[in-house]
This record gives C-alpha cells, sequence and structure tokens, in this order.
DNA sequence: CCTTAATTTCTATGATTTTAGAAATATAAA
DNA sequence: TTTATATTTCTAAAATCATAGAAATTAAGG
C-alpha cells in the first residue's frame, strides 16, 4: 500500500482542484497575470456568479495553490509559484 | 476569457483523474514500478473491487497518463512518461 | 450614519462520481 | 471442451460536487 504522506494528500486536493474545467481557467488567468481580484476575474470568465466563483477560489487557496493578499474590499490572487513548481509546473509555462 | 486548447482539455482530464485517492495511488505505484496488472495492483491496494480498479484504470489510460500492453490474458500497465512529465511531473520524483 | 461595492456564507437542487456485486468476455491450460 | 484466471461491462445506490440565488459581511466614501 502507498503512504499517505501529507504531500500525497495535498497533491490529491490540489490535483482535484485543478481538475474542473473553470478553477483550471482560473488557476491559468492568474498564472499569466497576477494579482486579479474577484470582479476582474468575473469579467474575464463571463457568466460565472460570485459566489461560485468565490466557491472555486477557497478551493484553489484551501489546497495552496493560491496566495491572497487583502486590499480595502479588494482580495487579489495570485498562484503560489513554488507550490506550482512542485505540482504543477504546467501552470507556468 | 482564456482559450480552450486541445492541451487544456487534456489538463483538466489528467489532473481529474490524479484527484482522486485512489486514483492517486495507482499513478504512483505505477511510476515507481512499471509494467503492473490488474491482479497485483488490486493486492497493493488492498480492498478494491476489480470493477472498481477497472474503472479507475479506464480514466487514467483515456486521459492519456496510462499505457498499456496485452499479454495473455493480463494487461500490464505503465505510466507514459512524456504525458506525466508536461502536465505532472510530481508522478515521477 | 448611510450607501455602495466586493466578497463570502447559507441553502438547495441537479448532475456527476465512486463504489461494488453480478454477469459477461477473453485467454490460456488441462 | 471444460475449467480457471484476468479483466471489463452492466447496473444501481450512496456520496460528492458545481452551480447560483438570497442573505450576510466587510470595508470604503460621502
Amino acid at each position: 500500500m502507498v503512504e499517505e504522506r501529507a504531500d500525497v494528500r495535498q497533491a490529491v486536493r490540489i490535483f482535484k482542484a485543478l481538475g474542473e474545467p473553470t478553477r483550471l481557467k482560473i488557476a491559468l488567468l492568474l498564472a499569466e497575470e497576477r494579482n486579479l481580484c474577484c470582479t476582474s476575474m468575473m469579467q474575464k470568465l463571463e457568466n460565472i456568479a460570485g459566489s461560485t466563483l468565490s466557491h472555486h477560489l477557497k478551493q484553489l487557496t484551501d489546497c495552496g495553490l493560491l496566495n491572497l493578499r487583502k486590499d480595502g474590499t479588494y482580495i487579489f490572487y495570485s498562484v503560489d509559484r513554488d507550490v506550482a513548481r512542485k505540482f504543477a509546473p504546467y501552470l507556468l509555462e
């Protein structure tokens, strides 16, 4: 049986996060353009409800793939490049 | 809007395949030991039904991550290292 | 304090997924 | 040709997930 190391558990969460079309789009957007806030992501994604975007961003940050920085009412997201380099360098190409 | 390139679609399928604990275990087993057949994977995984394993292997091969070679009644699986290198080099470390 | 804007939480619904038993298929060996 | 083994397909049930509307929260500006 393969051991259940912490980084295997993290890998599952990261791959699960990226294995959904909307979330992969979000990650690719952020890999190419750092520090986007929810509102500008909503514009780029078109036809996505704020609550849906929020739900996806939560998964992407909870697994460690995205970092966030708060500035007033805005929250700016970006890809954690070390995590991406380890688990999904495809994002950074 | 991020364009929907073929390799983005493949990336979704590969990440989705790897974003499930049993399938990631299978992929890690195969990354470390090539050419395992279903029966020996079942022994290593413990408590998995053949039909369940078959279902997971189908997803892992359909997305291009695993190759297979038939030999009699046996089917030997292994990781496609080029695909892994592109989308999930984590597997190969 | 009131309003507006950004984002999240709550809640529910429909869709997809994981799982495994049972039956089917395929191949080899006796 | 019968038997045994390996694997898949069929089917159904339980669990998880994606989605978005509505309400709540947070922070800034007037």
